[in-house]
DNA sequence: TATTATAGTGAACGAAAGGTCACTTGTCAA
DNA sequence: TTGACAAGTGACCTTTCGTTCACTATAATA
């Protein structure tokens, strides 16, 4: 029971401080959309900040889960064809997947705050994905898949504009229809100039 | 003076808000960063949100008056070397610019809190120089210097890396030496992969 | 059964927020 | 010289914030 409200705090802040931000937050409404009241909250965490603090962690702890280690790095496509279907699946869950979505704006607004939301925001934005496909190319070029190139700088081309376009559907909902349909034609295009025929 | 003020104000709110965010923000604050009292900024601004629309008001002027029409478009590099030249001189303001810096964490900051701000934020990020490189690289294609591809597509493989890495710079400016090196490196990998030679 | 720890309540508190207002000061036009 | 107005001050108001605390209900424990 305890942990239970414990965690369902964490929740309800995850998503108001992705809404309105740590400084835009307050705790009656937190609270209050717990069906708590606000006191009630201070039974589980001392103060605002330690709900924040207790949200990083989990926030870093859950990273660390689904895409910190080796093991989560995905089989390397053995076709080109292969390579989008993997994209545009990665690229659906982390669009669609609600927690994951809040997550990403928290670090957006936060990045400038809090130096761990700014490590985390820089692993999420950045070098998650762009560890991620470097493996994912070095094993297609060996397979001759993709023309030998540097598949670290590879790995950036790919991802960044794919980064780009996951942050418009953050910004812009009504657009993520279109933005993935865009990332699909960016992977083909991508396959096109440098996979191997 | 009336005027001055006024805009020293809106200059201290771009400073403070990009620091720490519409909510994040007091009035006493950025009063007595003036060296004023706070009953005196609202002899120019009616209240906290008057400020930031105002300031909003602003920086959609500046952002047309400097980036908006076709005037603006810069002349299209007659080599693939001085692609990358005006490439670095443009990162190169971006990222050193205080008020362009300030700009983008702001609206990096409220794009989800405020209708205008992201739109600005679209702008700022992806549409801008998604615009202007794809009538740069339209150019080049034109003069033979880059192949024949779609320049929209490449404008935007072009743009959303270095876009990534100016975010970076934001984040955490004492990466901005070597991501600069790195827009250099990707550049060149770009003309690399798509120049003529 | 008696006890005790836990989860939650509601009133209250001090600090800080945004905003108002009567007042002073300095400048310039009539 | 005087009147008017713009710019700035400092005291004050109301609201909201984060936080505390004495208290209650409940459920597990001894």
């Amino acid at each position: 029971m305890a942990n239970d409200t414990k965690e369902r705090i964490l929740a309800a802040a995850l998503e108001m401080f992705s809404k309105n931000g740590y400084a835009g937050t307050n705790i009656r409404e937190l609270s209050a959309s717990l069906g708590l009241v606000k006191s009630g909250v201070y039974k589980h965490y001392e103060s605002k900040e330690a709900i924040w603090n207790a949200l990083l962690d989990e926030m870093i702890a859950y990273y660390a889960d689904h895409f910190g280690s080796a093991e989560h790095l995905p089989p390397v496509p053995d076709s080109l064809e292969a390579l989008t279907q993997l994209t545009m699946q990665m690229v659906n869950i982390t669009v669609h997947d609600e927690k994951i979505v809040m997550t990403r704006k928290l670090l957006t607004i936060e990045q400038f705050r809090d130096g761990r939301a700014r490590e985390l925001a820089t692993r999420h934005f950045l070098t998650g994905l762009n560890d991620m496909f470097t493996h994912v190319f070095t094993g297609m070029m060996e397979r001759r898949l993709l023309r030998q190139d540097d598949p670290k700088m590879l790995a950036f081309a790919y991802t960044a504009p794919i980064s780009a376009l996951i942050h418009l559907c953050d910004r812009e909902p009504e657009k993520t229809e279109d933005a993935i349909r865009k990332i699909e034609a960016f992977s083909r295009h991508f396959i096109a100039t440098y996979g191997v025929k």
